[in-house]
DNA sequence: ATCGGCTCGCGCAA
DNA sequence: TGCGCGAAGCCGAT
């Protein structure tokens, strides 16, 4: 890995791999994925460098935040078919799902022992920030993370961007390098020696620790989670992504950049899952949606558009339109949680925004709820009810909705940190793309961050305000009504 | 249907 | 130091 992905290397601490080793480890705990992936890629290198083979190590630990049935399904999905996958093709992959709160402490130091060289996924939010910290502590060993979250490496920033549009600058300056330096399809294939062992102290001591061939099915039941927050309707594995992601571009991408906003018209990717638990990468889908520009489309041609988000990419319009929502905005958010440790704070948000907000919480507030009467989808406002339920039974808000969806919680709570409070909680709690730096951008942005300010009114201050009056008279919601109505 | 005003601060040109 | 400009808006005037 040289040159341009080098910036994607995070090497946490000094010294040479130990050659008595017995393996390379790899521990997956936020892109979850055997393909497109910079920290696996960089693995097998080692591994082939040291003529060691590598061990996968992925874990799913009982006691996240807003640990559920729906999210635990979905991680379950995946490993089952990684399992399945390293079964068949020889390659060293043990899972471990934790038993109870607190029976994994120590798994992945005592794997790292018996390594030359750890490797894992560097990750800017949420809670593997701190498992990263942690482990760099608890092992003398080299420890190297690698970026592998999206086009643009999370280096290429040196703060936390203040809009959208000057990241953008960032993306105009720096596609045209990162698409010349694309990760390896499939890193696995390159992989020499690919039998390893753990020492059986270690299945003793954690015995739900499982290697690919003797994956057998488990059921979130059987944890200590919260079973109300039910599974969805998919599997959460590549092969229900990589078809999800076929069939947006075979029938909604052409659409994208006209109907997106259109809760009726569906033509949304529906990639947010996906590209959350690193199922599937950002760079798999950017190859995807470029292989639909017209014949003779040519990266070479590509110039610095000053930032403008028409006319960088050429081709298509909606190609383009939706390149700017996975490249900038996804990027946007990642780089600015890199960058700022208090990305879910309050205090982050820029200053202006703070001021007017503050400067009107003791505004009358006509309507208040609370976070039950939200939960439960009790307001007045038929459009917010449609939103929260489509959250509560399918784990997601249409994309233009859930802005209205934040603003109306502003609006209806005691104060605006009351509101962020609201806010994370819902969506943390049944969103399956929630936890991420993305959904914080689009929880954030409700309160003012990427955004300026508009016209003074109440409550909202100088944030910019959103109606469902108008949203009604904007976008097409008839048929979404009726699927998400009481 | 379209347009201007509302309002702030970053980054860059000068 | 000045200036251009920006995720999805709103409202009222024309």
């Amino acid at each position: 890995m040289k040159n341009f992905n080098s910036a994607r290397v995070y090497k946490r601490s000094a010294g040479e791999p130990n050659a008595d080793g017995s393996y390379v480890l790899y521990w997956m705990h936020s892109n979850r994925r055997l393909y497109s992936n910079f920290a696996l890629e960089y693995a097998v290198a080692w591994a082939n460098k040291l003529d060691k083979p590598l061990v996968i190590l992925e874990t799913l630990i009982s006691d996240y935040p807003w640990a559920s049935d729906r999210f635990h399904q979905f991680m379950i999905d995946g490993i089952k078919e990684k399992s399945q996958d390293c079964s068949r093709r020889g390659v060293s992959y043990f899972s471990y799902l934790e038993p109870r709160a607190g029976a994994w402490i120590g798994l992945v130091e005592r794997v790292a022992d018996d390594a030359c060289i750890v490797i894992s996924d560097e990750y800017p939010a949420f809670i593997q920030p701190r498992f990263n910290r942690d482990l760099e502590k608890a092992i003398s060993m080299p420890f190297t993370t690698v970026d592998s979250c999206g086009m643009i490496p999370l280096a290429l920033t040196d703060k936390a961007p203040y809009a959208a549009f000057l990241f953008r600058k960032v993306v105009q300056k720096n596609f045209k390098e990162s698409w010349a330096s694309m990760p390896a399809a499939d890193p696995l294939a390159d992989l020499k020696v690919k039998s390893a062992s753990l020492s059986a102290d270690i299945f003793t001591r954690w015995p739900q620790l499982t290697a690919a061939a003797d994956w057998s099915d488990v059921s979130p039941s059987e944890f200590d989670i919260d079973h109300s927050v039910g599974s969805l309707t998919y599997a959460g594995n590549r092969a229900t992504g990589l078809k999800r992601l076929d069939d947006f571009i075979a029938r909604n991408l052409p659409r994208y950049g006209t109907e997106r906003n259109d809760p009726d018209s569906s033509a949304a990717s529906g990639m947010s899952p996906f590209l959350h638990f690193g199922t599937i990468s950002e760079h798999e889908i950017v190859q995807k949606i470029l292989d639909q520009q017209p014949a003779g489309w040519t990266a070479d041609a590509l110039e610095y558009a000053g930032g403008k988000s028409e006319g960088y990419f050429g081709g298509h319009l909606y190609v383009e339109k939706y390149l700017d929502e996975l490249i900038t905005w996804r990027g946007v958010g990642f780089h600015y949680a890199h960058h700022e440790p208090d990305y879910d704070k309050f205090e982050s948000l820029p200053d202006w925004a703070q001021n007017t907000l503050n400067e009107h919480t003791k505004d009358p507030r006509p309507v208040l709820y609370t976070l039950e009467q939200l939960e439960s989808a009790q307001t007045y406002d038929p459009i917010w009810n449609a939103a929260q339920r489509e959250l509560v039974r399918d784990g997601i808000i249409h994309n233009y909705l859930r802005m209205l969806w934040g603003k109306k919680i502003l609006e209806w709570s005691p104060d605006p940190e009351t509101a962020l409070a609201y806010m994370i909680e819902l969506n943390n709690k049944y969103a399956i793309d929630g936890r991420d730096p993305n959904s914080y951008s689009g929880i954030f942005w409700c309160l003012g961050r990427f955004d300026r300010p508009w016209f003074e009114r109440p409550i909202f201050g100088t944030i910019r305000y959103m109606s469902s009056d108008s949203t009604k008279k904007k976008v097409k919601l008839r048929n979404y009504l009726e699927k998400y109505g009481s």
